[in-house]
DNA sequence: ATTGCAATGTTATAACATAACATATATATA
DNA sequence: TATATATATGTTATGTTATAACATTGCAAT
């Protein structure tokens, strides 16, 4: 009980912070975009596309199509309040889409829990392998799949 | 020419490398993973599945199936001969296969060219992130999308 | 009020990947 | 050498992920 309070205000605080910078910003948080991102921040995992398709359809009992879902996700990636796990094909909301846009993660291949996890002289050494080689970064995927503790120990 | 020349010789020897390491491994370089092999080698870019599979259908002249693709693809990548880049969803031939499974890359977004990169500290610095977060890596995705020394002064 | 623009609805299809079962080919063993 | 076994490939069908293209709606600016 202790935990789905404490999970619930944590997605109520998330909303918010994305609603004050969507403010701040001038950007448009509508009502589906606003829908897909909790489906997504509810998850607590990482989430398919469309499976966020059919808690939409569950939730409007309308018809929905794919590119609803996938605009919403297009505009929370591009405003850093969502990011995409590419060798899952999955979504997951951001922790602090106030700090940054970059960010790595650890993903369990059981329990399919995910941890964000922002290092910051990981990123320097990244940022140094990008420079020797003369390159400029506009987009960094970095996902280490593995175990996570509990996992691993069972 | 020279590098036609040097082209042809380097896809040669990685051949023969992975020939080499087969009979080693006891593993069958069967004919249609040494095709599939060849062509991902040949584009010398990151290149798609189904591009693979319209480059089989032209050099044999039989119908060929997704499957056949897939399967040669799983082939290679499990014994570390290619890599997938996730972010792009495309294959990429393996510089290194005697060496080492796991590679980072620097995609180019404009010329589509990339770079596998093995930088050591870097390497070092995941695996430290890892161990800091109890994590057991199984897989590593790390690819960084930007534009090349040549491309970003274009 | 009308124009313009951003967002959404809708239909269709493209792009990427695998399940499931049949067949062939290699290899090991009696 | 025949037979069993495993490995690889062929084939059909379908599942999964994502986008193009065009219609409609609703709001904001003039």
């Amino acid at each position: 009980m202790n935990f789905k309070l404490k999970s619930y205000s944590k997605l109520k605080a998330s909303i918010l912070e994305v609603e004050e910078i969507c403010k701040l910003n001038n950007l448009s948080f509508t009502e589906i975009r606003k829908q897909v991102f909790e489906i997504i921040l509810k998850k607590n995992k990482p989430i398919k596309a469309y499976e966020i398709l059919d808690e939409i359809r569950n939730i409007t009992n309308k018809p929905s199509h794919p590119p609803t879902v996938y605009r919403a996700i297009d505009f929370l990636i591009e405003n850093g309040f969502v990011h995409k796990l590419n060798s899952i094909n999955s979504y997951v909301g951001c922790f602090h889409p106030n700090i940054h846009k970059e960010c790595y993660f650890l993903i369990c291949k059981t329990c399919n829990l995910y941890q964000e996890c922002c290092d910051d002289s990981l990123k320097d050494r990244i940022l140094k392998t990008a420079v020797h080689n003369n390159f400029v970064i506009s987009n960094t995927t970095l996902e280490i799949e593995g175990l996570c503790l509990d996992c691993s120990q069972k």
